[in-house]
DNA sequence: ATGAAAGCGCTAACAG
DNA sequence: CTGTTAGCGCTTTCAT
């Protein structure tokens, strides 16, 4: 198992050439003389020598590693992120770093700041907000965000979280509901920004949301609040989730507390998980496009890596995925 | 953005001290008179100092990451593995370098080559059969195969396949069916156990087992070979599916098709992803504790690490979950 | 307890 | 085209 791999050393003096040469061969820097090249060729098969990329990289300065952090590499939005970045990286010669922060706040920091001494650049998630992030600009890598950076000359993809949850209000509005309600989760920055889409679109219909909170970004939690949001005083018509997970596991509890879905309650959710699509009633949700916003968040940072600054925030499109889980208000 | 960090040399510089000295406290090597620890503090807050991980690995030959690579990360099976991984990892100070091969067979060898050379020790989940896998002991790395490795004398982690799918089988035919299918993927070394297991259980009821074939593990593809499956001239009165993914496509198809699920057709899984349990009826499957075998993987790789070698297999013992999609045959 | 010096394996000028 | 020569930033003997 171990090996003492042999170094560059060794290969030039297999090959009877300097360092330096060897060094420009394995970079395919120049062209070389048809002996040399030979001798070069068959040192290197002989002793299966490959360059080290450490002593590389402290030369260079460049790791071709590019650092992704994530809330949660379980939840399918983050693995679809995860997912597209790798694709544009790949393509490019780079590997990526993960770092799954677990959703804890307190690690984040630390972890961002390991992170970034062994990468050429990093794309964070994260649920700091612009105030708390300032340090970000101290890593002294090329950085882009996940999210909308009003306040930071930070590169940044997201999507418009507002536009995101008024398309969905306006489609419950058409269906004829009138008493909605919402999900979320308090701890996400952006779940102000979602509320406020929902609110402006009910409030141009002269109606009001009501707002409950659960405990996590996950099924679990979904169906956890489930009871607690229609067992309540102000039952909804309609029930408008943070995301996909919470919306999966309201769905799953309101069946077991023997509602019909959608006929007894609309709901839906955000991201476009691949799941949604497979559940029964199939949810209805917003697409934000998780791959393609890792895609271009990894291609943003390889662009900056080469010296194409872009200090900019690229928002995609949220788009309405109306499946089966909303339906006229009866 | 770009700043020339401090070096050990600046550090040293500004509290009057040898390099040597910083680098022994940076690393808690040993204890430091009063007066050089104040200044030596000192100054490294001053300058922000934070030692270079790269210049460290060089020297020490250890990098402090672990590398690992899966088929799919899209597939929750291996979200929950990198899950798990990572915990451990974090828990003993590793970070993950993750590489995600995107089933691309011919990517596999070259990708882990490279990366096993920026890492301490890999986990690798592969499709290559033992056979294909010799060059692997080549790496010079301590290594743990996330599947039984029979002829190779590197320790493993996985489940007892076999005995998943006798303990479907055995559950199908408890509920009276007998006209049992098998919709699997063969591009997947192990799926030749779970058939095994399937036609083992069946023939010892004097069944026989139809097999099918899906083209990718994934949703998707169980839903194209619904069809083919259900309305062709020997149609199950139960599927059992390679795993989750293509069960959750299966029994979406097959309700398009006009199937009462579970009454018309029994289906189970093998994985116990966590959307099974959200998918209506809820899915039946095995569970195979992804995520502790991505915990266990790390623990052994670490253990390796620190010597402790454990050149064996884990298998861990596969549970079956009955939920909703299995019912009792008409 | 502290420091001087010798590299780790490689690249990047600069010569020739 | 090929070789010489400095280091990259750090750890590690080995002295003091």
């Amino acid at each position: 198992m171990k090996k003492n791999s042999p170094t560059i050393r060794d290969v030039a003096a297999a090959a009877g050439v300097s360092v330096a040469t060897v060094s420009k061969y394995m970079n395919g820097a120049q062209r070389f003389s048809a002996p040399v090249e030979a001798k070069l060729k068959a040192a290197i098969e002989e002793l299966g020598y490959r360059s080290n990329p450490l002593a590389r990289s402290m030369i260079t300065g460049r790791t071709r590693t590019i650092g992704l952090t994530v809330l949660d590499i379980s939840n399918p939005h983050f693995t679809n992120v995860v997912k597209g970045a790798n694709r544009v990286a790949l393509r490019h010669d780079y590997t990526l770093l993960l770092v799954d922060t677990d959703e804890n706040q307190a690690r984040e920091r630390p972890l961002i700041e390991a992170l970034a001494q062994r990468v050429d650049g990093l794309i964070v998630s994260s649920r700091m907000s612009d105030d708390e992030s300032h340090w970000m600009l101290d890593l002294g890598k090329p950085l882009v965000l996940m999210r909308r950076s009003e306040h930071l000359p930070i590169p940044s993809v997201g999507i418009d979280n507002r536009l995101a949850t008024y398309m969905l209000a306006r489609h419950l509005l058409n269906l004829g509901h009138r008493q909605i309600a919402y999900l979320g989760f308090g701890q996400a920055r952006i779940n102000d920004e979602r509320i406020r889409g929902a609110r402006e679109c009910l409030e141009e219909a002269g109606l009001t949301l009501d707002v409950y909170d659960a405990h996590a970004p996950t099924a679990h939690a979904g169906e956890h609040a489930c009871s607690r949001v229609m067992l309540g005083p102000r039952r909804p018509q309609a029930v408008m989730c943070y995301n996909d997970l919470i919306a999966l596991g309201f769905m799953k509890e309101a069946a077991s507390l023997g509602l019909k879905l959608p006929q007894d309650v609309s709901v839906t959710g955000v991201d476009n998980v691949p799941f949604g699509e497979y559940a029964s009633p199939a949810l209805t949700t917003v697409d934000i496009q998780s791959e393609k916003m890792g895609e271009l968040a990894m291609q943003k940072l390889i662009d900056a890596l080469a010296g194409h600054a872009d200090i900019g925030h690229t928002m995609f499109d949220p788009r309405l995925m109306v499946r089966e889980s909303t339906a006229a208000c009866r």
